[in-house]
RNA sequence: AGGGGAGUCGCCAAGUUGGUUAAGGCACCGGAUUUUGAUUCCGGCAUACGAGGGUUCGAAUCCUUCCUCCCCUGCCA
């Protein structure tokens, strides 16, 4: 090393800057630019006269997570709530959470309800500046109507009368134009009749729908006079039987983002091509003086893609209904209910959701990298235990039967102010099964004939040999190597087992998951894993007899695992498995 | 010639008003520490930015041709 300028320490920046993406560039454009400087907000959701003239609106940006409550939420909604509301909370904003309950035949409370748990239990909360902003479409049910009203009024919208059939013969098709249908050019005076007719259930579902006047020859489909009202005669989850008809989402999303006074409406790509629509709507809206500016700008990003996983509304259903699975929350469901069940915690998904980032570009995310986020979370504060999954009893020779002691065990290794705990240790112990073998392979360095490990937290031992028709392993042990006590040093070994004392276990049925299909991209059934839970009963140290539903441990040598909250009883609890240790083994 | 998007290391993903050696994370490979084959720590890891051509002193960034993938023809969202 004589060449002094190899002497330059060079370090590369040590931590990346905050998490850099489009969204975040597009919304420090619009901050930096002041299009927002003069936005007010009237204290609730309203049109143009509610919030113009009001005070400045006291988040600086607004964005919202808008499910639609006809089904549970999923890890991909995690990306998509993690986004929203980080977003809102790093730029000193609000986003709200909107039930977008537009269509009344899929739509239920129980949903409602189960994606207000999820979204809490996930770390956030929609409270900004002293106010709550939860929100439901169908509370703009009566704007949307005078909206559609006064599109029919300057001519921006008409009542079709053709069938969906015929309607969807005169859209065209992808290279070809679509034509104008025979009832494009009814007067207002008669839209505005029919339009209100359809509103007091004067026909029958499908007789007429409202459509906005675009372009029936645009190149895209979506602009040819889309359908933004039908008539539904089904009761509504919050307002029974009032209406009738419903809006569509390409004409209720815009309006319910404008009375929000959203800034940034972040969805999926496939809506990309409705933006012009979004658009559209918009301005004809507040040009008309209903809606105050400045517009929402709808922002597309890819949705979440996880190997080994599949998140489609159908494909969940199907596995639901044919009974793969015990249900929406089974843990092997990748929905929020069933991964909380599994032991997955919301700091993971925080930190899976900051991992993957977020761009336009189609990607599939490796499953392990969202296991990684929940063991690197889950090492920091889950308390170890020793658990036995599948026992076999270790006989100690040279230990006296009626001899019992307690051993000093801390509660993690990291974190000695987390204190110890006391585990009875005696002649007979359970010992993992896998931990010895008559036949090492090369490597192995655990139990087998003649060989020393320590027996964590307890005494070294040296296997005497293996004893068939009782099926126990035999060893003897050094008195004078236990753990804590001067001599524990005097003999080094590589192996270092775990037990639990026979005469002192808990047993516990212990559910082992694994991934419930067995290939990266899933097609059906057939690639459903047949491992995906194995069922076992552990035998576990005292300690754990007490644990608590949703108490979360790691079993040393295992993984973390859970209480499971449904099935657990208090003379008999349930573990699950949520994510095993990393094995650098792996024979 | 329908329209709209996307292609940067095995997996993600910065960088795109052109300017020294293309961030960072995960994975992986070494090594250290370790009473979890865990954790932690240190080091390594794209002459390369879908492909070709061009402009330029200089391009992942500009122009051009081409290739691949995704989305769109619900009175679903």
């Amino acid at each position: 090393m004589s060449d002094a300028a190899s002497a330059t320490p060079k370090k590369h920046a040590p931590q990346p800057p905050s998490a850099s993406n489009f969204i975040r560039a597009a919304i420090d454009a619009d901050l930096a630019s002041g299009k927002y400087a003069s936005r007010t907000w009237g204290g609730q959701p309203g049109p143009a006269k509610a919030h113009e003239g009001a005070a400045t609106d006291p988040a600086r940006i607004r964005t919202r997570f808008p499910p639609e409550p006809n089904g549970y939420l999923h890890i991909g909604h995690a990306k998509s709530i993690c986004l929203n509301f980080g977003l809102a909370r790093d730029y000193g904003g609000a986003c709200h959470l909107r039930f977008d309950d537009t269509n009344p035949e899929k739509e239920e409370q129980e949903y409602v309800d189960s994606i207000i748990a999820a979204v809490k239990w996930l770390g956030y909360g929609w409270e900004h500046a002293g106010s709550s902003h939860l929100y439901y479409a169908s509370d703009y049910f009566d704007f949307m109507y005078h909206a559609a009203e006064h599109l029919i009024e300057t001519g921006h919208a008409y009542v079709d009368s053709l069938s969906a059939e015929q309607m969807r013969a005169l859209r065209g098709t992808l290279t070809e134009a679509g034509k104008d249908s025979p009832y494009r050019d009814r007067s207002v005076e008669e839209n505005l009749k029919l339009f209100r007719q359809m509103r007091d259930g004067r026909f029958r579902e499908g007789e007429h729908v409202l459509r906005a006047k675009i372009d029936m020859a645009s190149p895209n489909i979506n602009l040819r006079d889309p359908a933004i009202y039908r008539i539904r005669k089904v009761s509504h989850h919050r307002t029974g039987d009032k209406w009738c008809v419903y809006p569509m989402y390409t004409y209720a999303h815009p309006i319910e983002d404008a009375l929000e006074r959203i800034t940034h409406s972040l969805c999926t790509l496939e809506f990309e091509d409705q933006r012009p629509c979004y658009d559209w709507l918009l301005e004809r809206l507040a040009e008309g003086g209903l809606l105050a500016r400045p517009l929402p700008q709808q922002i597309e990003f890819a949705r979440l893609n996880l190997t080994y996983v599949v998140l489609s509304k159908r494909k969940l259903v199907q596995l639901v209904a044919e009974r793969h699975v015990d249900g929406w929350d089974d843990p092997r469901m990748p929905t929020l209910a069933g991964a909380r069940r599994r032991g997955y915690t919301p700091e993971g998904f925080r930190l899976f959701a900051e991992r993957i980032g977020v761009s336009k570009a189609d990607s599939w995310i490796e499953y392990s990298v969202l296991e990684d986020c929940m063991r690197e979370h889950l090492n920091e504060v889950a308390p170890r235990r020793m658990a036995v999954l599948d026992p076999v009893k270790l006989v100690i020779e040279n230990y006296p039967e009626d001899r019992e002691e307690s051993c000093d065990v801390p509660n993690h290794p990291q974190k000695p102010e987390w204190g110890k705990r006391q585990v009875p240790f005696s002649r007979e112990l359970w010992i993992e099964r896998e931990d010895f073998t008559e036949t090492p392979p090369k490597g192995y360095f655990r139990l087998f004939p003649g060989n020393k490990v320590r027996l964590r937290y307890g005494y070294i031992v040296e296997c005497t040999g293996y004893d068939q028709a009782t099926g126990t392993v035999r060893c003897r042990y050094d008195p004078d190597t236990r753990s804590g006590t001067p001599g524990a040093e005097k003999v080094k070994v590589k192996g270092n087992i775990h037990w639990v004392s026979v005469k002192h276990a808990c047993a516990a049925e212990v559910r082992l998951y694994d991934r419930l299909f067995k290939v990266p991209h899933p097609g059906g059934n057939e690639d459903l894993n047949p491992d995906s839970r194995k069922i076992v009963t552990a035998r576990l140290e005292p300690a754990l007899g007490q644990a608590r539903a949703e108490e979360r441990f790691q079993f040393e040598r295992h993984g973390y695992f859970v209480v499971d909250p449904l099935d657990s009883t208090p003379l008999a609890q349930v573990f699950n498995r949520a994510v095993t240790l990393r094995d650098s083994w792996k024979t």
